[in-house]
RNA sequence: GGGAGAUUAGCUCAGCUGGUUCAGAGCAUCUGCCUUACAAGCAGAGGGUCACUGGUUCGAACCCAGUAUCUCCCA
């Protein structure tokens, strides 16, 4: 035989890929005859590499898609990539930097231009990694969020809004992002706990002189302080300069004496009036709040509550603006370093505290971000939302794990309005023309904005040229809550058959940290757009952390490439890593383990069909096998049950772990050691035929989790005509047959006998090949003869025999009710046999009596029901033939 | 601060409507084996006060209340 004694995927993996794409298993297009099952791959930053929550996410994907090819269905798994706007930008402006270009001094056009040549050159290295964890997606129809059809999309939407009612624009509180120069929604933002320091400032009362305060004692200080100046807390002491106003709760006996008076920002000198209002909690800081209504977003509404100017003193870069006046041009925090010295030396700050604080930071750039008034494009969420949230929470659209569904309902009976313009370049560009009264008009071109331009405003002769088109971009998500519809042309052509045919998916498998900004908008626009759901199953997979539980990250280093995984382990060994370990919703902790576990495994997998494959055969031979498969095939059938059903509830870690038991240890461990030959000697043909139909229908059973050895082996195992690839085959379907559970639990008996028997080999240290004899005192004689050849060949016992009582010098074990003894002549402790023997006995004897307990208990007959009534006599009855058979064996001795 | 979830073997997790031989799996551990399919392996073994405290029940890992710890979400 010249099968390698391990299993080396490197040889095979790129082949078989290869060989599904000639023959274009992985196409799918409408087929009437054909359920449909599609799934739209969520789609991977196309300035991304490949990294360990990518590998999770689509070995769940192919696992589904392909067990749903096998099972017949018109399998779909859409590919693409989006465009992510802030973080490709932010890319190419790093890239050209290196080279010595400055954004700024590039046109619009000219900077698109780097950036799509930098999309064609890295924009497809994803994709390309995903082929080799083999995934199996239909590579013909990838998309691109960005692409001329999907734009056109995300324009049609956008214009579609706009005309209901649903897209305004106006001045907001946004998230601004003072390093990438952006607005950013409120699901990028990322709140990190941290120290900060609160700062206390005094605020001079307008009209009471400074001189009378007196610092002759603390109390008395407490309450000159009030009458000659308030003393205000803040975290950002840079931002008094755009203070319009002070503060205080109405029933805050400390201020009542300063209702109506004004006070002057320290330094600045200006002066603002001190406003009253329920909102101010008295009990923080000092009572006190400065109202800065451009830089905080509850300021903003007290300011319009309370008719208050705005003074917005930032830059787009975060800098201070000559608004400010003081400290013009210089960036915030240095400001917040600066005044709080200038503030000190004047006198004006009372002190400083430390606290624990939360800092808004931007997911994209990490910069801290400022709440910022700007003016943006909005779209309306609420109505959206309400029908959102009623498909998942009648479960037509099903999350799995279901734990996420409170998480959902609490965001969307709780959402904004969803910003959606971006200060960029590198996306879809705003739909809406200005004209030059500064009114505007939204259309899907330039032609039809021309021409509704001229209407609005009645001028005729508005040229193209007097319009000027919106300069922001719309934010990624605009177009990947399409995704679902707009990768079938959805809009382009919402009655085309590929559309009517996939639509809406089935699954979708993504991660609970985009569950909202994603996996919710995605609901509200197949409700808008299909008035159908998006997709049926939404998985959501954890994060994947080191073994140390921490997430991993680049910046940690902490995760392994992986690439160098499928090199090293093979791509099966790593797709079946990853999912040893990953229930549904739950993080994974990463182990280099867990990966060799799945390279061991399908070297297993590997020498059970060497083994096969080597057999040679003598067609004169006697099935005799007949035991075995009987059993194996009922095993599988009950297996395969099982395994449909961990499917079905989207269980996937169980799933394979079923498989994985069912080869390693039925078929490898039991069933095969049971038909092998001995060494060299030939086996008869039925048993060969069984053996191989068994070890086909486990690699079909495999293959979505291992896609690659199992096509190997298919081919290895048989000829195959042109066709007929594993990765196409049909699903095996679950038959219980009559009787097969009395064959399982007959087996279960035959093979404890023999695990009683090797645990005495064990225990006496003889080795597993010494010849040994076994007697029973057993009722069920039927079980020995049965299963004689296989409790000889397995126990390696050379004569099987039924006795009255203990032979002389042996040493017994219990099975189901009955003695077993194996004599060992010379080799028999007595003192500690009977140690043994009486351990076990009153062991036995106090589960009789917990039993006889309960069916004692009057309550317990007269409540409980009837199968758990008989389920406790079978016990007692077990046990005491048990302990019989024990007191027996120890008269024996 | 508000809300949700979790806590079961050394680790990661199952345990479905309370009753299936006094709680299961994989990995790890320990013991013995280089037995010609596989040492990336084989055979066997040990290991748990189901976080804690009460309650309901004939019966609780499971239901209820409280406590502790952790995680996530929101502010």
């Amino acid at each position: 035989m010249s099968i390698a004694k391990t299993y080396t995927p490197a040889d095979v993996e790129a082949k078989w890929y290869q060989r599904w794409q000639e023959q274009g298993f992985f196409k799918a297009k409408p087929n009437p005859r054909k359920p449909a099952y599609s799934v739209v791959i969520p789609p991977p930053n196309v300035t991304g590499v490949l990294h360990m929550g990518h590998m999770l996410n689509n070995t769940i994907q192919d696992v589904l898609v392909r067990r749903a090819r096998m099972q017949g269905k018109e399998a779909c798994w859409v590919p693409g990539t989006d465009h992510a706007s802030i973080a490709t930008e932010a890319k190419v402006v790093a890239l050209l930097k290196e080279q010595g270009i400055e954004k700024s001094s590039l046109t619009r056009e000219e900077f698109l231009t780097h950036a799509w040549s930098w999309k064609e050159k890295y924009g497809g290295i994803i994709l390309e990694q995903l082929k080799k964890l083999g995934a199996s997606c239909d590579w013909d129809r990838t998309r691109f969020t960005m692409e001329p059809e999907l734009t056109e999309a995300v324009l049609r939407v956008f214009v579609d809004l706009y005309r209901k009612g649903q897209i305004y624009r106006g001045v907001r509180m946004v998230n601004w992002d003072p390093q990438g120069r952006t607005a950013i929604s409120d699901e990028e933002v990322i709140a990190k706990d941290t120290m900060a320091k609160m700062y206390y400032l005094r605020y001079e009362v307008v009209g009471s002189p400074l001189s009378v305060v007196s610092k002759q004692n603390d109390t008395d200080n407490e309450q000159l302080q009030t009458t000659n100046y308030i003393t205000i807390a803040t975290s950002r002491p840079e931002t008094i300069m755009a203070d319009v106003a002070v503060a205080v709760n109405p029933n805050d006996e400390r201020y009542k004496h300063l209702h109506d008076a004004k006070v002057r920002i320290p330094l600045l000198g200006r002066e603002i009036p001190i406003i009253t209002d329920e909102y101010v909690t008295m009990d923080f800081g000092t009572g006190g709040l400065k109202v800065t209504p451009a830089h905080d977003l509850n300021d903003y509404e007290l300011g319009i509550k309370h008719n208050l100017p705005v003074i917005d003193i930032l830059n787009d870069d975060g800098t201070l603006n000559e608004k400010a006046q003081l400290y013009v041009g210089q960036d915030r925090f240095a400001v917040r370093r600066q005044i709080a010295k200038d503030l000190e030396q004047a006198g004006l700050l009372d002190k400083i505290e430390e606290y624990a604080s939360v800092l808004q930071t931007s997911e994209r750039t990490g910069a801290v971000i400022e709440p910022k008034l700007s003016l943006q494009w909005f779209c309306k969420m609420d109505q959206m939302a309400v029908k959102a949230l009623e498909v998942v929470e009648n479960d037509e659209i099903r999350l799995h794990p279901p734990k996420f569904k409170n998480m959902y309902r609490v965001w969307m009976e709780n959402v904004r309005d969803w910003c959606i313009s971006r200060q960029l370049w590198w996306g879809q560009r705003i739909p809406a023309y200005y004209l030059p009264d500064g009114s505007f008009v939204v259309a899907l071109n330039e032609e039809e904005a021309l021409r509704q331009a001229r209407e609005q405003s009645g001028n005729a002769d508005l040229q193209l040229t007097d319009l000027r088109q919106d300069e922001d971009v719309l934010d990624t998500w605009f177009s990947s809550w399409l995704w679902p519809i707009s990768v079938f042309d959805g809009f382009k052509d919402p009655d085309n058959a590929d559309v009517n045919y996939f639509y809406p998916t089935d699954d979708l498998v993504t991660a609970p940290e985009i569950l909202f900004f994603w996996v919710a908008r995605m609901i509200m626009a197949g409700l808008e757009y299909r008035k159908q759901v998006p997709f049926r199953n939404v998985y959501l997979t954890g994060i994947v952390r080191d073994d140390q539980g921490r997430k991993m990250s680049k910046q940690l280093g902490n995760s392994p490439d992986p690439l160098d995984l499928i090199a090293q382990y093979g791509a099966d060994g790593v797709r079946t890593g990853m999912l040893f370990s990953s229930p549904a919703g739950n993080d994974l902790l990463f182990d280099i383990k867990l990966v060799e576990q799945g390279r061991n495994f399908t070297n297993k997998l590997w020498n059970a069909f060497r083994l096969v494959k080597g057999w040679e055969v003598d067609a004169s031979l006697p099935f005799a096998g007949a035991k075995a498969v009987e059993w194996f095939g009922a095993k599988l059938q009950a297996s395969i049950a099982e395994l449909d059903d961990h499917f079905d509830k989207f269980r996937m870690s169980d799933a394979l772990m079923t498989v994985y038991k069912l080869v390693w240890d039925d078929f490898c461990s039991v069933y095969l050691e049971m038909v092998k030959p001995a060494y060299q000697a030939p086996i008869d043909p039925e048993t060969l035929k069984h053996t191989t139909a068994f070890l086909e229908t486990l690699l079909k059973l495999l293959h979505p989790f291992m896609p690659f050895i199992t096509e190997e082996l298919w081919h290895e195992l048989a000829e195959r005509k042109a066709k007929e690839y594993v990765c196409v085959a049909s699903w095996p379907k679950a038959q219980a047959a009559a009787g097969s559970a009395e064959v399982l639990t007959r087996m279960e008996k035959a093979l404890d006998i023999v695990a009683g028997v090797r645990t005495i080999r064990n225990q006496k240290g003889l080795g597993p090949n010494k010849p040994l004899t076994l007697a029973a005192k057993t009722d069920d004689t039927a079980l020995l003869t049965d299963y004689d050849a296989i409790l000889r060949k397995l126990a390696a016992l050379s004569d099987i025999s039924v006795v009255d009582a203990a032979p002389a010098a042996s040493v017994g074990f219990v099975s189901g009710g009955a003695e077993f003894f194996v004599p060992l002549e010379g080799q028999i402790d007595l003192g500690a046999e009977k140690a043994r023997l009486e351990k076990e006995l009153e062991y036995a004897q106090g589960f009789r009596d917990s039993v006889l307990k309960k069916l004692a208990n009057e309550k317990f007959v007269q409540n409980a029901k009837a199968d758990v009534l008989e389920r406790e006599r079978q016990k007692l009855a077990d046990a005491e033939g048990k302990i019989t058979a024990l007191e027996q064996s120890l008269k024996g001795l």
